[in-house]
DNA sequence: CATATTCGGGG
DNA sequence: GTGTACGAATATG
């Protein structure tokens, strides 16, 4: 019955199709073969070899806001030659020029293909490598897989001393070569043809950038699954069904589940079957017709899983705009793409790129929108929704509102953070989709490539298995941080460089090819024994000023606007980003332009340079307290922000280039903890409360999975206590309370609940830690447990090891929790470094008689 | 203490 | 994607 039901859907589905095809068909007749010019805002890219030949695939939205493919295969692959002995160019490019290669391949059918692979022709170009201009050959080769093939030859030949930019990606070539800037707008002329495809089709003759005008808010649709998983296990999406889907847009909001129950919401629309669930997402995409389709870990989970999910019964994803189906890509399926829309997963973007902006630690859907919305999700029993589900029906609308609600989070998130990306895709060029799966070092490399391109410099070769095994071992002297002295202090001036590595590289010519240059002996690095040119400025110092300089033009225009501007917000910080990603990225082991000896010494003046303020400062007057990389704390004593200001000029005049110390701010108080265990202060480990109040806390570990709730919590009461109230016996009060509360059983048992994830089955551990013991315990009852399974146990009073007393929650009954165990291993040490500083040692803290002399700690 | 594994995100 | 994330944190030898 429904198999037949479906074969009637197919049927109609290919109806319409024809009709489409048939439609183009009259536009075609009607234009008569006319050559048309239209411009379009292509989004997303592919190709393909047809016919030997590569073809570039560009979809995007038409300048009449309807989706078009255009297809190009005007641009002809190609790969660099140097040779060993430049007289002999004509003799080696005529050689290089009668190269081919056949091959057979075997096609599904098993019937043979040849392929073949050839060099078209070859040119004599110069490009800029190491400061100096060099003579190439470029190979033109008839399809992108013969770059490979035919360069590997090459290569091996006596009188090729090296081949470059074989190693391109092929449709970074494509933008960079036609210099085409993905979302802007494209002038193509051409024709419009017939081509199963959604959308329009047109093919190409000639293709051009046009203008910098970018596509305005692409039509988003947000998604979200919601699965059957029992026991709270392992995600198995072999054994287990898609119980629910949810999808929200402008004007649109849906859920789909397969389980009736009475219910009022508009929303909510039921199916019969898993199967028809799935269909109907295709149905969704395919009318609400999304240029992104946006979801939270999506290439890691809901895309994976609907897939798997539509494999088991047969079921196409021919969710591209050519019909081609979703694919899941990466060894970690970290890579799910949809040609033809912008599939993107926003929890891949937030973590890369917006989280260094970020407070929160987790990257949960739940706390990054409650940081960036100010909302959060729905809270519910997912544990249970497995029970409900089979048991409950009735109680299922909650579900389907959370199902809602994240899809309505994952969108609102998307919209937030589109002009981030939008602006990354435009400067470092490359797909959205792309972008949003990046990393910093990769969008700098992408920039890097863009701008050789630009200033016609060769691009270095990517480093082979061997070299990146070398590149790991070396380890070099980082920045400079300073040993803090243990304490509270007060009025606490912080000072910082603006953009320290960033202007080291501009100030100090740091670049591989002005390292160590011939033409003059440079002032040498400290601490090291490289130098920089002084006299030519480098192709990456050259790329940091543009940066810099482009910055600061868009700032002038941010403080000219009276309204805040997201755009221009992002584009300032998306150069913000890539700048300050420059120094990591010479001592990153997968760099094309990798460059340890200008790592090296970018730290090396960094140090020099902070090192230089902490003295001047100390003779200033000022007591310096703490420093790190690029900021030092100051103690004003009786100085004031006047002095500051004049020793911030001082400091200014000296400096070079683009270098410049900057006032970061006031705090009235600030504590300094001990390491554990020793008498010197910890680095990177302290708290400041600014003028306004507002405490800012590095380093401690509060938010830490598996401490229990009372004691993240007390830690972060007390640090505002003694900061905020300066009010350090009200603290060691509140603690005390906290732990006769404790001793009392008093405190609730949400509140010291640990939750602990198995890492892997019960079977499998050797050290059996408390929460594997529980997890024994679950399994003897019957309870499935197993990877991935989260535990929350508490720890009981009793005799034994600690691992014997641990109790999931339901087994609590009226037995109460270890007392002493929350006290000792987990309020105190959260709180003992803390107190030390005042002299409170942890006995006092944990005592159970009320402290007689406490005014002889002050 | 060095090396191997796993985790995140998702239900 | 001219392919095979990544960097931190934890577990094991």
């Amino acid at each position: 019955m429904i198999q037949s039901l479906f074969r009637r859907i197919n049927l109609f589905i290919n109806i319409a199709l024809f009709l489409k095809i048939f439609d183009n068909f009259i536009n075609l007749a009607l234009l008569g073969h006319l050559m048309a010019k239209i411009q379009f805002y292509p989004y997303d890219l592919d190709y393909k070899e047809v016919d030997n030949n590569s073809v570039v695939y560009l979809f995007g939205r038409s300048s009449k806001g309807k989706r078009i493919t255009v297809i190009d295969d005007t641009f002809i692959p190609y790969f660099l030659v140097k040779s060993k002995q430049e007289g002999d160019f004509d003799n080696l490019m005529t050689k290089i020029g009668k190269l081919k290669l056949e091959e057979d391949q075997k096609s599904f059918s098993g019937v043979e293909k040849q392929i073949n692979y050839e060099v078209l022709k070859t040119e004599n170009i110069t490009k800029k490598s190491s400061g100096k201009e060099i003579n190439l050959i470029k190979v033109y080769v008839n399809n992108y897989k013969a770059i490979s093939k035919i360069s590997k030859i090459v290569q091996e030949w006596d009188s090729i001393k090296q081949i470059y930019e074989h190693d391109i990606p092929f449709l970074r070539r494509y933008l960079v070569d036609k210099g085409i800037t993905p979302i802007t707008l494209v002038e193509v002329e051409g024709e419009f043809i017939a081509q199963k495809s959604r959308g329009e089709v047109f093919k190409a003759k000639s293709i051009k950038q046009f203008s910098e005008d970018a596509i305005k808010e692409p039509r988003m649709l947000g998604f979200d699954i919601e699965t059957y998983n029992p026991d709270g296990k392992a995600i198995e999406p072999d054994k287990y069904p898609i119980i629910m889907v949810s999808f929200y847009g402008k004007d649109y909001e849906k859920v789909i589940t397969w389980k009736k129950f009475k219910t009022n919401e508009k929303y909510i629309e039921f199916v019969d079957s898993e199967v028809e669930l799935i269909e109907k997402i295709k149905e969704v995409i395919e009318h609400y017709k999304p240029e992104a389709l946006v979801g939270y870990f999506s290439d890691g989970f809901d895309l994976p899983y609907i897939e798997t999910r539509a494999k088991k019964y047969k079921i196409k994803l021919d969710l591209g705009l050519d019909y081609s189906n979703l694919s899941i890509n990466g060894r970690d399926k970290t890579d799910a793409k949809i040609k033809g829309i912008m599939h993107l997963d926003i929890f891949s973007f937030i973590r890369r790129v917006i989280s260094r902006t970020m407070k929160t630690e987790r990257y949960d859907l739940s706390s990054v929108s409650e940081e960036l919305l100010g909302e959060k999700k729905i809270d519910v029993d997912l544990e249970r929704l497995s029970d409900v589900w089979d048991n409950k029906p009735k109680e299922l609308e909650i579900y389907c509102k959370y199902n809602l609600k994240d899809s309505i989070l994952v969108y609102n998130l998307a919209k937030k953070v589109m002009p981030n990306m939008l602006e990354l895709v435009k400067i470092v060029g490359m797909l959205p989709y792309k972008v949003a799966r990046m990393g910093f070092s990769q969008l700098v490399e992408s920039y890097l490539l863009n701008q050789s391109y630009i200033f016609n410099e060769l691009i270095p070769s990517r480093p082979n298995h061997e070299d990146i095994k070398q590149r790991r071992m070396i380890t070099y002297k980082g920045a400079f941080v300073y040993e803090p002295k243990a304490g509270m202090y007060e009025n606490i001036a912080i000072l910082d460089y603006r953009s320290l590595y960033p202007t080291i590289i501009s100030s100090h010519n740091i670049s591989p090819e002005t390292l160590d240059c011939t033409c003059c002996g440079g002032k040498k690095t400290p601490d090291e024994k490289y130098w920089f040119c002084e006299k030519k400025k480098g192709f990456i110092p050259l790329v940091v000023d543009d940066l810099i300089t482009r910055r600061m033009r868009i700032k002038e225009m941010i403080a000219k606007k009276d309204k805040k501007d997201a755009v221009l917000a992002a584009r300032s910080e998306a150069l913000k980003v890539l700048a300050n990603s420059l120094y990591g990225y010479y001592g990153f082991f997968g760099a094309r332009w990798y460059c340890m000896e200008c790592a090296k010494s970018i730290t090396a003046w960094g140090r020099y340079y902070i090192h230089n303020v902490i003295d001047k400062a100390e003779k200033a007057g000022f007591k310096v307290i703490y420093s790190d990389t690029d900021s030092v704390f100051l103690l004003m004593g009786n100085l004031n922000k006047k002095d500051i200001d004049k020793f911030i000029s001082q400091i200014n005049v000296e400096l070079p280039g683009l270098m410049e110390l900057e006032y970061e701010g006031l705090y009235t108080s600030g504590i300094f903890v001990s390491m554990k265990g020793k008498e010197t202060g910890a680095k990177k480990k302290y708290a400041m409360i600014s003028e306004d109040g507002t405490l800012k806390i590095t380093g401690f570990e509060t938010v830490r999975r598996n401490w229990s709730l009372v004691a993240k919590n007390v830690q972060k009461k007390i640090l505002e206590m003694i900061l905020k109230e300066k009010d350090v016996e009200k603290a060691l009060k509140y603690v005390k309370k906290i732990i006769d509360e404790l001793r009392k059983n008093k405190v609730g048992i949400e509140k010291v609940m640990i939750s602990t994830q198995l890492k892997k089955n019960v079977e499998d551990y050797i050290q059996i830690g408390p929460h594997v013991a529980v997890a024994k315990r679950m399994k003897g009852k019957g309870i499935d447990v197993g990877a991935g399974s989260m535990i929350r146990y508490v720890i009981m009073k009793g005799k034994g090891m600690i691992r014997d007393r641990a109790r999931m929650v339901e087994e609590i009954g009226n037995e109460k929790y270890d007392s002493d165990y929350y006290i000792n291993h987990q309020v105190v040490p959260a709180v003992e470094s803390i107190f030390s500083v005042f002299n409170i040692k942890k006995e006092d803290i944990a005592s159970e008689k009320e402290q007689s002399g406490l005014s002889d700690f002050f």
